[in-house]
DNA sequence: ACCAAGGATGGAACGTCATTCCAATCTGTG
DNA sequence: CACAGATTGGAATGACGTTCCATCCTTGGT
């Protein structure tokens, strides 16, 4: 594009603004100070005067994206629809979950465990419970949302992605029916996978427990 | 130490070995190929030989650690306790939980999945979801352990980690409690917070959210 | 308007790492 | 005993994060 330096001075914001794309491009493996120096046209010694390293660079990006995530999830949500408007951040930019969490502090994790706590003490869980449940629906949102169990997201056309699914649920089925009685049954199942449903799905089974424990029980003895 | 090539031939279980005790005391981002051969007294070629690169590598030690933790745990288990041995031995290598998917396959991951699907089988969930809650369950299990989200492992000693805690705790009693209405009051749970209770919470939520949706049944006992 | 002081910048230089390459050694087989 | 292929050790390579330093720019005091 244009050779020369920039005009306009740089920033933590505008490192961080420019990091992000260039996750979202690359990936956090494909992310490189040489390709964010050469994006903001600059050197190495002046984007390093605005941050540490690339360690602290890159959460400084994933704060950027859940604090966006929660100011766009409006503050009157219940406990499924904020989880939802998490998952939905972070799943645009699959490098973020990894990075959300609350020891050390990323600073809008800390806004996100709040509001789920908030909105736990609407409920009729017993007070003394309510920072193990936050933590725990916490837990469930940032993690599996990071892990990504299924790993077919490489390919990013939608045709690309039902063929290698299908592709994975053949050799399932020829697997040994012995040795995996329910995964061999299961291969038309996988074909039909979808991440957000798949989050949907154990946030669900997650609530559906919170109702029960609230609602009049203990912890059922598993 | 010793100077001296070795005289036993290397395998990729010998190298495999190897890794597992590198990535235990130094951590993924610590373990090196240069740690790796002058453990193993060889040279970088030698290892290539047996393992394609890192990657495959790091993905065979999760493997080994994940095939372990099943044989340990007997077949007889349920549900619950089927996770907390899963849950314990990736806690052990907190490197592994993290390159635990379904899909490019971990072996053994496969055999986890085939096993919370085949105690599903026993439960009154209709037959059409036992894939979808099966995920849940396998994700929720090795998302979890991968995430830890409160980082204060870094600490050996466990009064060390009590320190850690507390004086994160005491910070969050200065935070604004207007901005912070639930993790003000909160400061004290997080002074008592153990990573494996933290665990079980969930599960048990998630767990109790499956008898529910199961028609009230008994799913989490064989 | 001038000047010092320190805030910012760009890029060269450095050390570390994963990986590749190749000459040397071992092992089985005819 | 010789040859081919398997296996090994370590030097060479290239990419990367980070540090260093000479230079430029801004600001506030005079």
């Amino acid at each position: 594009m244009s050779p020369a330096r920039r005009t306009e001075s740089l920033s933590r914001e505008v490192v961080v603004t420019a990091a992000i794309e260039l996750l979202d491009e690359h990936g956090e493996r494909g992310f490189t100070f040489k390709l964010l120096t050469e994006r903001l046209r600059t050197g190495a010694g002046a984007v390093y005067w605005h941050v540490a390293n690339k360690e602290e660079l890159v959460r400084l990006c994933a704060d950027r994206v859940l604090g966006d995530a929660l100011a766009a999830a409006g503050p009157e949500q219940d406990l499924r629809s904020l989880a939802l408007s998490v998952y939905d951040a972070l799943d645009r930019h699959s490098w973020a979950a990894r990075h959300v969490i609350v020891l050390p502090s990323l600073p809008h994790a800390l806004h996100l465990l709040d509001r789920i706590g908030t909105l736990l003490t609407g409920t009729p869980l017993p007070a003394e419970r309510r920072f193990l449940v936050a933590t725990a629906i916490f837990n469930y949102v940032v993690s599996v949302t990071a892990q990504d169990v299924v790993r077919v997201a490489t390919v990013d056309t939608a045709a690309g992605r039902d063929a290698l699914l299908a592709a994975y649920a053949k050799s399932w089925e020829s697997l040994d029916p012995q040795t995996f009685p329910f995964l061999t049954g299961a291969a038309t199942d996988l074909r039909e996978h979808d991440d957000r449903d798949q989050f949907v799905t154990g946030l669900d089974l997650l609530l559906d427990g919170l109702r029960h424990q609230s609602g009049g029980g203990q912890p059922g003895e598993g």
